[in-house]
DNA sequence: GTCTATAGGTGGATAGAC
DNA sequence: GTCTATCCACCTATAGAC
């Protein structure tokens, strides 16, 4: 058995479907077997890396908590204005969407309640992350002037995130990506932020 | 086999329970033994009332629809204002988290990529109706003054609907239903519903 | 680290008696 | 309409050879 945290060249390859599979049919609806077919590889081999689907589905949110993390701190480095790291921050779920994906956490989220304890604690850690820097943003674009809206920031925060997942979900159900786009882009309106579509 | 429509008393109980399971678990994550298990009758029986888990999961949308259609009837019946209606609107989604239960549509829109085609398009209808309705309300309110919102009425009633069900996901996430309730009212805010925290 | 082989369980679905 | 009995495909997981 390997390390908790090894990342082998074949274990993140597995990591990469699983992902894939998690993104586009959630947690149920994805096998060992699907895996074992992409790679070319057994499902015996699979239970090496990771010996059980709960043990996967953890180092799947830890992963991909790790990587939008890093993703956000890029977008603190490369942009200066709230408003633009607010876009920068909806560009993320556009690009997820645009390669016919969902949020892997928002899947998750549906399939919440039949979830193993560990990964209900990452599933939440995900969003609460979220929140935290976009709180942050938030409140420096408040101060500046930069944004406009009523209420504590964490509302706003949760309503964003909450509004992004819900539109990747009827983006998708309908075909139509153009649709988190447009929801994105009323929803930056609605905190104050110009040069969009109806800003004023 | 029974008539594509039959309502008898055992199929309907079927549904009802067949509603929670895919409203608390998602469409692949119940099977017909759990609802064979809480009706006390044997999967055989299951197949004569619904020959497949498709045709099930079709009638399931359908009487969802229906039921949800009635609502918002009842809804036009009984408010005048706009805002009151929204409020209505709103005050479902959250009767639904209270019952421990998601948006059935909303589960099945992250079930999307798995489901068959005769579902896709059940889940799609009850989305397009909803904003069909929001839409009309919307309209109305902002020839009245009532509500003050920019850009056209569809993409705001679209933007309502995607955060409502994003807001009931992540609200179960957390454990704390009030966030839906918080969600809701700076939705509604937004639109320019008066006598709400934070108003102005 | 990957394999073959297999266990033990559950999935949706069907045949045919009552 | 409901049952018993059964089918076959698939699931996660393990043992043990290489």
């Amino acid at each position: 058995m390997p390390p908790p945290t090894a990342t082998s060249e074949t274990s993140s390859r597995i990591l990469d479907v699983a992902e894939r599979l998690v993104q586009m049919r959630g947690f149920n609806a994805f096998s060992y077997a699907d895996i074992a077919r992409a790679l070319h590889i057994t499902t015996a081999s699979l239970h090496y890396h990771f010996p059980t689907k709960a043990k996967l589905g953890e180092r799947l949110i830890q992963r991909y908590r790790s990587s939008f993390l890093a993703a956000l701190q890029h977008i603190d480095e490369t942009c200066v204005a709230a408003t633009a790291k607010l876009r920068a921050y909806v560009g993320i779920y556009i690009a997820v969407l645009e390669r016919n994906r969902m949020c892997l956490c928002g899947m998750l989220a549906a399939d919440y309640a039949t979830l193993p304890k560990a990964m209900r604690e990452e599933v939440r850690d995900f969003f609460d992350a979220n929140e935290e820097w976009l709180v942050e943003v938030l409140q420096h674009g408040h101060k500046n002037k930069e944004l406009a809206f009523a209420g504590p920031p964490a509302e706003s925060a949760r309503l964003l995130v909450a509004a992004l997942e819900g539109a990747m979900l009827l983006a998708r159900s309908h075909g139509d990506p153009s649709r988190l786009r447009s929801a994105a882009n009323h929803l930056l309106t609605g905190l104050g932020c110009k040069d969009l579509a109806y800003a004023s």
